[in-house]
RNA sequence: GGUCGGUUAGCCGAGUGGUUAGGCAACGGUCUGCAAAACCGUCUACAGCGGUUCGAAUCCGCUACCGACCUCCA
């Protein structure tokens, strides 16, 4: 099996992956709250564990990707003050707050469908797991690391610091929490700020709450990763990863509660994505600069100079590396769609091309092994793609009659690209067709055919009329060596 | 203010103590009725100032600037 090394927030190091249990992996990522269409930031943690989760698999890992939906809990602005996000949607959108969950989680789902982001193995909701949720509050009461107040529960982070270290994940020290955590307005129930609510009593108003034994209410936010990922991967498990975002708080309560719970820590491999920014400020629904996922696959936001295919987002994205911030433009994503096509022609040449001499130009197995040692160096997708690139440069040369290849390097060589474009990266041809394009498709190039045969004769109006008209109703023609291709604007 | 990270050619974006990352753009060429596309080739940068070293863009220090987290956030 691959020796495959990734970075370990824990550790700020890179560490070679040991399975906890031989031959299987377990991984669970902090998912969208599904209050809001998912947008450009949403697809980086989906498209990175989507990596990783066909990468385990791809190397013979049987894998459990376990990746929540957030539909409880989730509040806004203050920690303990503000309104549930669900909630504050449905009130304003006068639903049933379940109906935004479905609503939300359907278009999420869509979206990461066109991205060709894997569904999970398991993808739990928070609202489904409230009686786990409260068998862990009662663990957490129980061994003294939580107390109640007013019918709510709140972990006690200055005791559990006596005993363990609050903060270590993100290197935080608590005696600077004190001075740099905002205090609330007006007296709270809670002996310290930086506590956070296991169990939170609901206001009557409040249109999302069960009973417990405490309170009719509902559970904190960090409760539920903390629950599910035990729940389905166990007391201990391989990878958690999410967005650096939310590493502090969210992840290092997890790690809090956790331990307070169980007496030990969870996860062995935390993993964190890097940000997508524009202009160089990180984008976010609270901040207002977000372009959603179907605005970028419909070109429908005013920072957009065109549409952009979902295998564009995916491959911007599978450029840069996923511990890095990445900057968005029209600039870059044109790039990134014109490297994509080019990647995607190669491929399509590598079928086309045949075994043409008696050694090969190009060193296939030390080239698979440049590969393999990128991807396993941290995911280091950006330097795959570079010697991806390598390859289409050669596919180029020996179709061109000026490199050689021999018959069985064609054939691995076939092999390799298509498991690293397709099964590992994720990728899919951006010209595939459904049955109603296939008509169209038919359609066009009926006209095409009018059009050779116009060439043929040598009237060039008539060709040339074709080409134009056709340009003008969005229909690019391309004339190639032996006929033709189109493709929208 | 505290903590952490970053500053790479026109743009995006990797990486390494000494040898061309890659993509896009640009330029030159091949092909072509024209155009586009495609293909080939060219383009050698690492914020500033010190230090370590035979050698630093790469390690260390300082300065400047940028960002993230510290409140919900992917």
């Amino acid at each position: 099996m691959e020796k495959l090394f990734i970075y370990n927030t824990a550790s700020r190091k890179k560490e070679e992956f040991i399975a906890q249990v031989e031959n299987h992996a377990g991984m669970y990522v902090c998912g969208p709250t599904v209050y809001g269409d998912a947008h450009l930031g949403h697809s980086r943690p989906a498209i990175t564990f989507d990596l990783l989760f066909r990468y385990l698999t791809y190397i013979g890992y049987k894998v459990r990707y376990v990746r929540n939906i957030t539909d409880v809990g989730h509040l806004e602005n203050d920690a303990d003050e503000g309104e549930d996000k669900i909630g504050k949607k449905a009130r304003i959108a006068q639903l049933e707050p379940m109906e935004v969950v479905q609503y939300y989680t359907n278009r999420y789902r869509e979206n990461m469908r066109q991205l060709n982001v894997l569904p999970p193995s398991i993808e739990p909701q928070a609202s489904g797991h409230i009686i786990e949720q409260q068998a862990m509050v009662d663990q957490i009461l129980k061994t003294g690391f939580a107390y109640e107040v007013n019918g709510s529960v709140y972990f006690d982070v200055e005791k559990y610091n006596t005993k363990y270290h609050y903060g270590k994940l993100s290197g935080r020290v608590l005696e600077d929490l004190y001075s740099t955590t905002r205090e609330l307005d007006g007296q709270s129930e809670k002996k310290n700020s930086f506590d956070f609510a296991l169990w939170k009593k609901a206001n009557p108003e409040h249109i999302m709450q069960w009973p417990s034994k405490w309170s009719e209410g509902f559970p904190g936010w960090h409760l539920e990763c903390s629950v599910m990922s035990t729940k389905y991967l166990g007391e201990v498990f391989d990878i958690h990863g999410g967005g650096l975002d939310l590493m502090f708080p969210h992840h290092e309560c997890e790690i809090a509660q956790s331990v307070a719970a169980n007496g030990h820590e969870s996860v062995k491999y935390w993993m964190h994505n890097n940000m997508i920014t524009i202009n160089g400020q990180k984008m976010g629904k609270s901040l207002g600069n977000f372009i959603t996922l179907d605005e970028l696959f419909s070109g429908s936001h005013q920072l957009l100079e065109k549409t952009y295919h979902p295998m564009t987002i995916r491959f911007f994205i599978l450029q840069a590396h996923y511990r890095n911030p990445l900057d968005f433009s029209n600039e870059a994503l044109q790039a990134a769609e014109k490297g994509l096509d080019r990647l995607f022609n190669a491929l399509k040449t590598l079928h086309k091309i045949s075994e043409n001499g008696t050694s090969s130009a190009f060193d296939i197995k030390k080239w698979r092994d440049k590969c393999f040692d990128a991807i396993n160096d941290d995911l280091n997708t950006p330097i795959l793609i570079a010697h991806l690139f390598d390859a289409v440069k050669f596919i180029n040369s020996v179709a061109a009659g000026s490199a050689q290849i021999t018959g069985d390097d064609l054939i691995l060589l076939r092999k390799l690209m298509n498991d690293i474009i397709f099964s590992i990266l994720g990728l899919k041809n951006t010209s595939e067709n459904t049955a109603l394009d296939e008509k169209f498709d038919d359609v066009v190039s009926l006209l095409l055919e009018i059009r050779q045969e116009a060439k043929k004769d040598k009237n060039w109006s008539l060709a040339d009329k074709i080409r134009d008209e056709l340009l003008e109703r969005g229909i690019v023609i391309k004339d190639t060596k032996d006929g033709y291709e189109w493709s929208f604007k």
